[in-house]
DNA sequence: TATAACCGTTGCCGAAACGGCAGCAATATG
DNA sequence: CATATTGCTGCCGTTTCGGCAACGGTTATA
């Protein structure tokens, strides 16, 4: 089912690739065809594309414009090929997702595998990320949903919802802070603390809150896993910080106890936005997946926000 | 600037036209040019793509799919070329509008007017037809944006904007009523009255309304026009009923005098939606100007319903 | 500084795709 | 029954495409 030109796809290759000849490689095609089907197209849009380094290609201004437009066109052929498919048989397709940590430990796993209990032929790709990069896999086209810190987003991405979750510390069971219901940043450090790296976007919630405090924290562990830290506190280390996503784990590890974290009275929140391309409509068994998302968070939004709600 | 495959573009004739020769003599092709690029196609989809009627094409389902994908590619293709136009240079195209009768009257020729005054390279083409003929020929992605009676609209469509006028009765300024400030069915129906035909969306607003009524309403003139069914009341014939979107000529037209309707004490409305393509990112000039249409809309409706407030 | 590894581009040539012409059978119109 | 229109199909010249090998240029390494 190739219907559009060559040129169309073979300048895709090269977008995402940056180089003619790499492009070639993945396309099975000699690179003089790759070269020609480019020089084809800069002449007939009227411009170049490519900023020709030599160490390979980088798009112009209005190469990112025909980018945008190929992805555009490329994605919804997608969607069509899976609408064809659906008529005749069960739906069939990859659910790319690009998402932050937070997520890996139940929310994605248990979704997946119920999704795979009904739908067998849809099957599924996940690449961990930062939240920017997150973000910026899904803008540049390599992923179909995107999980992340709820930053402000470019506007070639759609919210899809918005969910916000409790960051809490995390301790071990035998920690002084355990017999508490909540804690305050101050409590916290007055005891050692498994701060995360600057790519984890636990760091960018904490640090503003850190950085009001007039005492200097004592240098702690630093990490950028969100599992190490969490393994780290429940040896007694210290004290890790976390959304609460990972309440299924929490409740069932009998090591660990989540303190929901307040300052100045009021919770410290967590915004996780789901994000899609927004000139785009999803294949049936994408959207489908998507709304599953949606409602599962919602449904773990609900539930621990009553587990542990706000009484000032 | 043509990198889509002949066979997109041909697909996309013969689905417009119903025809695989019309569709040739449009693109000055041969026909069997044309018909074996369909038939690649629907070789490559694995499906047949239209049903072969002695008379001509119509589309399978699989033929719609196929028609909205490659509606969605050749409308994007619009936006590439128009970013890549506006980056050097002014701004150049057409939109083209599918709307209802009563915008003709001073919205669209004062709109277009001062657009046209700003950029001159923009053109315009309009289309008056009833409402649902204006959501059907969006769908069909045979104008850019449509200005219709808020109807249920097909999923496909995207209500832009939805903004509410008070229907009311016009009537000349002789008429026994032309005195009062607002007005009840029952009071028009007491005199003749000049009805709309089905296929005005003025219709539909007041039958559900007059069915009410225990009275059978007298016989009455019928018509189509609503400039004839206006002239008709400017000479004392009847009781015309419209939108209160004539307000300018109205209030120039010494002849004439705009009733609110009142129903069980409260106003009618008539709602009226703006509507795009939801699959759809429009070029900018495009974009630009339907944001002037909701802003001058919106403007119109705050004015005019602060010239006859509802005051129960 | 010499060498090797990439890079994009180009000439040449066989293969594949495309389009025009004329003619076919089937169907609708009068 | 005659005529017109429909989509489809061989045939054939033209255009486009892709593979191969080679060229000039830049970057990294020895």
């Amino acid at each position: 089912m190739r219907f559009h030109s060559p040129a169309i796809q073979y300048f895709h290759a090269v977008r995402r690739t940056g180089s003619i000849r790499a492009a070639a490689r993945v396309l099975n095609v000699a690179s003089s065809a790759v070269s020609r089907q480019i020089l084809k197209l800069e002449q007939e849009v009227g411009s170049p594309l490519f900023e020709r380094n030599a160490r390979g290609l980088t798009l112009t201004t209005v190469g990112e414009m025909l980018a945008r437009h190929v992805m555009n066109v490329l994605q919804d052929l997608d969607r069509f090929r899976s609408d064809v498919a659906s008529l005749s048989g069960a739906w069939s397709g990859t659910v790319s997702i690009a998402c932050i940590e937070s997520l890996t430990e139940s929310v994605l796993p248990d979704l997946i595998a119920s999704h795979r209990g009904r739908a067998r032929r849809v099957s599924f790709t996940i690449e961990v990320k930062g939240s920017s990069d997150v973000l910026e896999a899904l803008s540049r086209g390599e992923a179909d949903i995107g999980i992340a810190m709820a930053l402000r987003h470019p506007p070639d991405l759609r919210q899809a919802a918005l969910k916000r979750f409790r960051l809490g510390a995390v301790v071990a069971r035998e920690h002084p802070l355990a017999r508490r219901k909540t804690v305050t940043l101050e409590q916290c450090l007055a005891f050692p603390v498994i701060n995360a790296l600057p790519e984890l976007s636990i760091y960018h919630l904490l640090q503003p809150l850190i950085a009001q405090l007039s005492e200097t924290p004592e240098p702690a562990i630093q990490a950028n896993s969100i599992d190490l830290m969490r393994e780290l506190a429940a040896r007694g280390v210290g004290v890790a910080f976390q959304t609460q996503l990972g309440i299924n784990r929490l409740s069932r590890d009998s090591r660990l106890v989540f303190l929901p974290l307040d300052n100045a009275g009021s919770p410290v929140w967590s915004d996780l936005g789901i994000y899609v391309r927004a000139e785009r409509t999803l294949p049936a068994y994408t959207e489908s997946f998507l709304q599953e998302l949606v409602r599962e968070l919602g449904e773990r939004e609900r539930r621990e926000n009553a587990a542990h709600p706000h009484t000032p």
